[in-house]
DNA sequence: GACCTGGTAGTCAAGTTTGAGTACCAGGGA
DNA sequence: TCCCTGGTACTCAAACTTGACTACCAGGTC
């Protein structure tokens, strides 16, 4: 699974109603075009695939006050949400080496409830060490290490990667159950998208929370 | 860039001449299908493809004997083994955080020089110290950390992952350093593919590096 | 007044990946 | 003898991704 449909869905549904170049101004905000595969096609692409298939309503738009071609509005339904919600978990909990997918994760758990998105983390951890317990035993057989020559060292580097990746989870456990961040239920939330004719994002060097959708 | 094509490539130079199914059934011995897109669908479309490109010469085969449909053997040409180390020292040298790229390149380090693969190596981490000095200088502008809310875990956690992923090769280094493994002219290689006729991988818990090609 | 840059918004063809097939034969039961 | 499993070898449509491209307008500049 990659990344772009959870990146997709989470913006719209930021916005509430949005369309393609917003959810890509979003995602580029978000550096998302650095550690995923946002481009524009892929954003489009998903975009119309998804209103195909009733996770997201289709508006045709006039063309806009600011010239360039007629655009079109998409909004999120109740399939969308549910999809959402769903890839969310997913994304946060199972392990499959795709650092973009975590990540793209990472930028909407909030979107969950604390002790939900604590469950799931913890799941993701034991997920690590079981995938960990079971290379190790299926690729070290009787004959002891050192009988794979150099291929050993692939199957080292996937375990030091997933050594690494459990315990920055096991960090960030701990900074949630410290109290870290705005959950799901816990007041004004973060937001991270640009509101309507907001500035450039990290040109200006600052970030504006003040405006809620 | 995806592995497959170094996978492919890696997979009939060492066969000298092999056809899609031994190429599937190499990689499959190698673990590949657990830690790149190496399904069979891929794998017959890259051996296509790099035909049409010159890298590989097809060879059309009667029926074999053991049944089954018409089989097209591959050969690797000049131009598909330069575009094969091409591939390799990349792979070796860029970090883009996919691991099934480095993985593929680990298992084929050794067709390179002791020396060159030092220094590529050597490449890898210096890119990775730039990669995280800019990205830490960009993400964490004047008003400090924080302001990011969740949004700078996405961040600590790529940071979390370079830091990481420069460890592990500086122990690679290390090792390479300290004399491990049979790099290109230093004797005989070792052989990680299976030659026709021979059994299955992992089933038998033991390899065979006894048939050289 | 013509041109050029730059932002807005999206399209398209070509290439790649996925998952589910197809076709064939051998060998082993029932 | 008929069917069923399992291995060999590959194909195909549908989905996804990529990179380059289009079209439009505003505002400056020469």
């Amino acid at each position: 699974m990659s990344a772009i449909r959870l990146l997709v869905l989470g913006a719209v549904r930021q916005h509430g109603r949005a369309h393609g170049y917003q959810v890509r101004n979003d995602l580029e905000y978000w550096g998302a075009h650095e550690w995923s595969n946002a481009k524009p096609g892929s954003i489009y692409h998903a975009l119309k695939q998804m209103a195909k298939q009733g996770m997201l309503i289709a508006h045709e738009i006039a063309p806009s006050t600011v010239g360039g071609p007629p655009r079109t509005e998409y909004e999120i339904t109740e399939k969308g949400t549910q999809e959402y919600l769903t890839l969310l978990r997913e994304s946060l909990t199972s392990y499959d080496q795709k650092p973009d997918v975590l990540s793209a994760a990472l930028g909407f758990v909030v979107d969950l409830g604390r002790e939900e998105a604590l469950e799931l983390l913890e799941e993701r951890v034991r997920g690590i060490e079981e995938w960990r317990t079971a290379v190790t035993e299926h690729y070290v057989p009787a004959d002891g290490p050192g009988q794979l020559g150099h291929i050993g060292e692939i199957m080292n580097f996937w375990v030091h990667s997933a050594d690494s990746g459990a315990e920055w989870t096991r960090g960030l456990i701990q900074r949630i159950k410290g109290g870290a961040y705005t959950f799901a239920g816990e007041g004004e939330p973060f937001v991270g998208v640009l509101s309507a004719g907001e500035e450039n994002p990290y040109s200006t060097g600052e970030t504006h929370p003040e405006d809620a959708e």
